[in-house]
DNA sequence: ACCGGGCATTGATTTGAATCAAGCGCGCGT
DNA sequence: ACGCGCGCTTGATTCAAATCAATGCCCGGT
């Protein structure tokens, strides 16, 4: 499987880019923009990490020597204030960027949800390569421009939004992603537990909990169990989420 | 003034680029990273548009056809709910640029606060022009990756800080970026209004007047009129917007 | 199968910010 | 110079979510 050759290169030096062609999230990820050859330079620099359920990627004011991938399992990215007060700016899925967004050092934490692997880059060198592989540059524009679209729509639901706005957001949200995942049940499977979710809305673990009482005993969801939400009325969910 | 030749251009055809050469935000801008040469070819599809106070720039939703580079004045960036709730996404300030955060069109509106003057590009020609000049690519990478950064600080104030952290927070950061536009005196010019203020901060007119009054009180601020503060202990300030 | 611990839910109480409601002061136009 | 109006400040009250406090449940270990 890893050495069977659907690409037609001339020379199969290949350092170690089996690992791109067995990529789960080749499609999705920046590497999409790529073609073969371009993405042997890339795997050229990469380095496959892995790191259990709870193990911390990178701290938040550490110098950015990295730029990762996730390739598989869950991430969340969070800032911590002096007395202990937690926000999570986001959750990364496979396929999704980490380190991207920096001021001189990483501006977040990044902690592995599950247990987790992920393609690191050496920062300097990726941006070397960027000059090199145009394509490159411009999926990362792409990404940056889109991760800044999800940041604003997240300031809008913290600054703005009611407890219950916030959750049936979030739900909704997780929804859209399963969906383009190629889900098809109206289901969602939550990897983060109710704190994680709770420091993401900006409230507190017992008010999250409550919601998902309240849209449960509305009709709205239904819960498996803690982590696993069947959606009940999709455009329900979504009106409540648009504060409508 | 216009017509002066600090640079050696072969044919000075230069369809309005004496503008470039008169701008006042010329080094900030992303231009900075453009060359006198390269800079021809960005003003070459350069429009350069005025507003009065209060106008719309552009508005959420609509089709993101141009990108913005703010040379005078301030402006805001604001996301309204279904009921009339808004959160204001952030201020620029001149050198900045508007219209780069996008998922298909445009995530927020763009609001003058006073009279403002911008250069604005077609998007599509400028993304076409953007594989012609790297270093405006990277530029633009750069610019995006340090708003996102700035967009988790924010979230982390909306979602974790109490409005006294908040209005700290904010203050300070005004404080920081006169003193980055080369401001000597411990003052800071408040272009926005209590309400603006307020839409930014997640709370309202009220706690932010309240909260002003009370860091008067204690001696951290004096108010020369409303919208001009006087900075009298910055550690102070600074140490309440990290939540020490 | 039983026990223990961590996570989630539910309930009671408190609290701080939103809301409601006046005043105040400054700048503008006449 | 005067009065008008808007935007800011200040005060009183309400209310929703945070906090405090049990209780329940599921999973993993023995």
């Amino acid at each position: 499987m890893q050495g069977s050759a659907q690409t037609i290169s001339p020379l199969r030096i290949v350092p170690r880019s089996g690992l791109c062609d067995a990529c789960q999230v080749r499609g999705v990820a920046a590497c999409s923009a790529l073609d073969n050859n371009e993405l042997q330079r890339l795997a050229s620099i990469v380095t496959e990490k892995k790191y259990d359920a709870g193990a911390t990627i990178f701290e938040q004011g550490d110098e950015p020597a990295y730029i990762f991938n996730l390739t598989s399992g869950h991430v969340r990215l969070a800032k911590t204030l002096a007395n202990g007060r937690r926000q999570i700016i986001g959750f990364v899925y496979p396929g999704g960027m980490l380190g991207l967004a920096t001021h001189g050092a990483y501006v977040c934490s990044a902690e592995a949800i599950g247990p987790v692997k992920l393609c690191r880059f050496p920062r300097d060198r990726l941006l070397a390569l960027l000059d090199e592989l145009p394509p490159l540059k411009t999926r990362l524009l792409d990404i940056a421009a889109d991760e800044l679209g999800d940041a604003q729509e997240q300031m809008l639901l913290l600054g703005r939004k009611t407890p219950l706005e916030r959750v049936a957001s979030f739900l909704w949200r997780q929804y859209q992603e399963a969906i383009r995942c190629g889900q098809t049940k109206p289901s969602i499977d939550l990897p983060m537990g109710r704190t994680d979710i709770a420091d993401y809305l900006g409230t507190t673990i017992e008010t999250v909990s409550r919601t998902f009482t309240r849209l449960r005993n509305d009709g709205l969801i239904r819960l498996e169990h803690a982590n696993k939400v069947i959606i009940l009325d999709a455009q329900g969910l979504e009106e409540i989420a648009e504060g409508l």
